[in-house]
RNA sequence: GGGGGGUUUCCCGAGCGGUCAAAGGGGCCAGACUGUAAAUCUGGUGGCAAUGCCUUCGAAGGUUCGAAUCCUUCACCCCCCA
């Protein structure tokens, strides 16, 4: 049996455990089931839900059996932990919807064909659907002191916070998931539960349950959450969430949001994030450090996440873009290379015949590719020299584009500043 | 109910009859430096057929050769007294 436990807490992944002394040297002992739920809050999950995720995983390698749980009847109500104000119904569609985007994602990171530590995948909707609500009051609801759920941390921020309020409906979430931990004792032996430190009350709140209902002690752990050198949280872009689904956030975003990491926090998700072993971390660290221009570390972090939630052939589109994007000069590359590396890059249609005669103008082009709000804007940057076709700089605001500056077939890769870029497609 | 103050360009905030497309700061954009980092520095920041024209200072009217600036009405916000 490894010591998953041992891994986890050099791994920094352990924040709190419900029994610091029992606890690691039960899971020595034998294997456990271990679950950490997902609410379906979203059609994707997102780089913040990879942190229990990976735990899970590394529990599963270390010999023990996952249990993924995907809340479709949590989802339905709303986790108050870790939230301000109270939150909108999703209707059942959506909640549908993301159902489904979320569920073959979780399979991704786990084994479902491992003999007895294979992976399982629930929806806590299967058993929380038949549930009648007087049935629920009186089988589960019984047990729940009140004062013990208003001490919650969940529940009284937002009590103490008069504006932000908690309904009925909210305030029930730690019901829901503490009946969930006891079934998962009842059907799979489940024992322990993980999750981010926002949810060490839900987790509580279900090992109280068992020990009232069951007799049975119950364990929890919580990672930190995932927060840089500034303390604030990671995993979010300009744009928002990085998505884990690549229609959302494509490899190439995906790859670039780790490339960029600060130096500081690199080493810290190198051991959240990959499987790498402690040896091999500790020389990329070390090789960072002599170097950390190189960034070797971001570089690495970066290929192997990508390749964890992209496969091998979503990596290999992100460090090709990659070196279209920050490389020289773009030429001989097909219409379908380009389009495959400009991926995330907004394009415009311009009819092929702007480019006969004295061709397009530079000032219109940008405009129109939508990297210039106004034409006198796309002087100014051009001015500037901050303008770019196929990644070589444009001096002359009076510069006519024709034929002979196409990237490709019908392509023009128009660019302003370090990264801003544009397609324009001459048909 | 009475009295006073406010609403300015993406945000904050000056301006109080012409020299105002409107100070200053923030943000943002571009450049330099650099490690696709942080910090720093420089320039820019309403639009256009551009030594000019058009739109903008809560809304609508009015005074004036001329208004963000004065007057009237309306809307919203704030403060003080009841």
């Amino acid at each position: 049996m490894q010591d998953v436990f041992a891994e986890l807490q050099w791994r920094g992944l352990i924040h709190q455990t419900t029994d610091d002394e029992y606890l690691p040297r039960l899971l020595r002992e034998k294997p456990w089931t271990v679950y950490a739920g997902f609410d379906p809050t979203a059609d994707s999950l997102h780089v913040g839900h990879l942190m229990a995720l990976m735990i899970l995983r590394r529990f599963q390698r270390a010999g023990h059996r996952p249990i993924a749980l995907a809340g479709g009847a949590t989802g339905m109500i709303g986790d108050p932990s870790g939230k301000s104000e109270e939150r909108k119904l999703l209707s059942p569609d959506v909640l549908q919807a993301n159902l489904d985007g979320v569920t073959p994602q979780l399979q991704k990171f786990l084994d479902f064909d491992a003999g007895d530590r294979s992976a399982v995948l629930v929806n806590n909707y299967d058993w929380m659907g038949r549930f009648g609500y007087l049935e629920f009051l009186r089988d589960v609801g019984k047990h729940f002191p009140v004062n013990v759920m208003l001490a919650k941390d969940s529940v009284r921020s937002r009590l103490e916070n008069a504006e932000a309020g908690l309904s009925y409906t909210e305030f029930s979430y730690m019901l829901l998931q503490a009946y969930d931990f006891v079934n998962l004792l009842d059907n799979y032996d489940c024992r322990l539960q993980v999750g981010g430190s926002d949810q060490w009350g839900n987790i509580t709140a279900g090992i109280d349950l068992a020990r009232r209902l069951r007799g049975v002690q119950l364990y929890g752990a919580t990672c930190p959450l995932l927060e840089n050198r500034f303390g604030q949280k990671m995993g979010k872009t300009e744009a928002g969430a990085l998505w884990l689904d690549p229609e959302k956030t494509s490899p190439y975003r995906f790859y670039q949001y780790w490339i960029n990491l600060d130096d500081e926090d690199v080493g810290k998700c190198l051991r959240f994030f990959t499987d790498l072993a402690r040896e091999e971390i500790d020389a990329v660290s070390a090789a960072h450090q002599a170097a950390p221009e190189k960034r070797t570390a971001q570089r690495r972090l970066a290929a192997e996440l990508t390749r964890l939630v992209h496969g091998p052939e979503g990596l290999q589109a992100a460090e090709q873009a990659t070196d279209v994007f920050f490389g020289a000069e773009i030429h001989e590359l097909s219409d379908d290379q380009l389009t495959a590396i400009f991926d995330d890059v907004p394009s415009r249609e311009l009819p092929r015949s702007r480019l006969d005669g004295a061709g397009l103008d530079i000032v219109e082009a940008l405009a129109a590719a939508g990297l210039a709000k106004s034409k006198g804007e796309a002087r100014r940057i051009i001015g500037q020299g901050g303008a770019y076709i196929n990644n070589r700089r444009v001096e002359n605001p009076q510069r006519q584009l024709t034929a002979a500056d196409l990237a490709g077939q019908s392509v023009m890769v128009l660019r302003t500043g370090k990264k801003n870029y544009a397609l324009l497609r001459f048909l």
